[in-house]
DNA sequence: TGTACATCAGTGAACGCGCGTTCACTGATGTAC
DNA sequence: TGTACATCAGTGAACGCGCGTTCACTGATGTAC
């Protein structure tokens, strides 16, 4: 067996990810920054000194769930901006996106909005840079995009962070809502995009 | 002495206030939902049973907290959109109004930045309340200008919470940036709220 | 103004409890030959 | 294939500590007359 594959090394992935989970669950109700390695370990079924061998802290632990969370969104988020149709249409599978997104992984999206502006400073670093490689991701799509002819790159990050911002805010609200209003929030959020749209059509001259 | 003055009810409230600046500047660096009630009444100096003369909980102390940060905040944020000039002058006196305000309160902002999505379920419902108040004051503002003619009150509404939701991320962001940087925070924001004021010009037709 | 009683903000001891971290350990898995 | 040794994920006892909450208290302030 290779260094990287057998029995133990796939043990060991497995309760790295039960503690993941399990302390994903428990974050749907509390900050990062008042969540116990015991009640993380209790949650799932090992000894307190388990933990260790997995992450030196739960601030550790925090930074592996925000590269859960995020890590794999980059190809959707640029995604959504590269799509053809017209601003109506891309803002409309956004915005539809967003809402399955946020339907698939509550518990992910409420941690990231939750710690953004959390208490742990290496968590809040850590979604920072991963907020700050969508925008840039989405920048680089729009400047890609004829109607971008003219606008400076600064113009276009600009307007790249405004979108991205407008994502997280409108998971977060989806996140908040409940199931009767989610169809109104899907379309306060599309016109917010569209007006935003519009606003980068008539930015020059 | 009348029931509600005297020493014993000065000295009351002097003690309440301790709790609550102390309380503000623990939580510069942890959430509410691992601030300690010893080690809110450990920095002011009293027992820590004395806590319980003021607050049945830390929850409620972060619901007065809410009220101390944002309550005073109405007549300036809606006056910030009543303002005269045009709709380039509004931007730059909002976004340095912004600025000045978390210059003067960043304990405080930072607090409600950290909270709105933060832990503690009574301090989320109570800066939400807030932020409604808002977004409802700022929409009875701007259906007094002109530029509103043709406007539905539902697209007013959601125009008005695009402009307060801009103004706490507006806020949020000098809160982390770095002095140096400050000058360009403030010339992002500007572009921002201008791209999304032009999209309210062109909105109709 | 003076006196007798009521109120109540703040005290300090005590409680049981769960916390994070240390340490030496066990036993299944992996490796060398 | 078999054997002897190494690795290391997970254990369980133990530690000192700070937590939130209770309770009966004290003594300054307030009130009635």
């Amino acid at each position: 067996m290779s260094h990287s594959s057998g029995v133990r090394q796939a043990q060991k992935q497995r309760t790295r990810q039960a503690f993941l989970d399990a302390a994903l669950e428990l974050l749907e109700e509390q900050s990062l920054s008042s969540l116990g390695l015991r009640e993380v370990t209790r949650a799932v079924g090992v000894a307190p000194t388990a933990f260790y061998r997995h992450f030196p802290s739960i601030a550790d632990l925090g930074v592996a769930l925000v590269e859960e969370a995020l890590g794999g969104l980059h190809p959707m988020i640029s995604g959504t901006v590269s799509e053809a149709g017209d601003s109506g249409e891309r803002v409309e599978r956004a915005v539809a996106l967003i809402a399955r997104h946020v339907r698939a992984y509550p518990a992910h999206v409420r941690f990231v909005a939750r710690e953004r502006n959390g208490g742990v400073q290496a968590v809040r670093a850590a979604i920072a840079e991963q907020m700050d490689r969508f925008t840039e991701e989405v920048r680089a799509e729009l400047s890609r995009q004829p109607e971008s002819a003219g606008w400076s790159d600064d113009d276009l990050l600009m307007l790249a962070g405004l979108y991205v911002d407008q994502m997280l805010m409108t998971a977060s609200t989806f996140l908040e809502a409940r199931p009767e209003e989610w169809e109104g929030v899907g379309r306060v959020a599309e016109r917010r995009m569209r007006l935003i749209s519009i606003g980068r059509h008539h930015w020059l001259g």
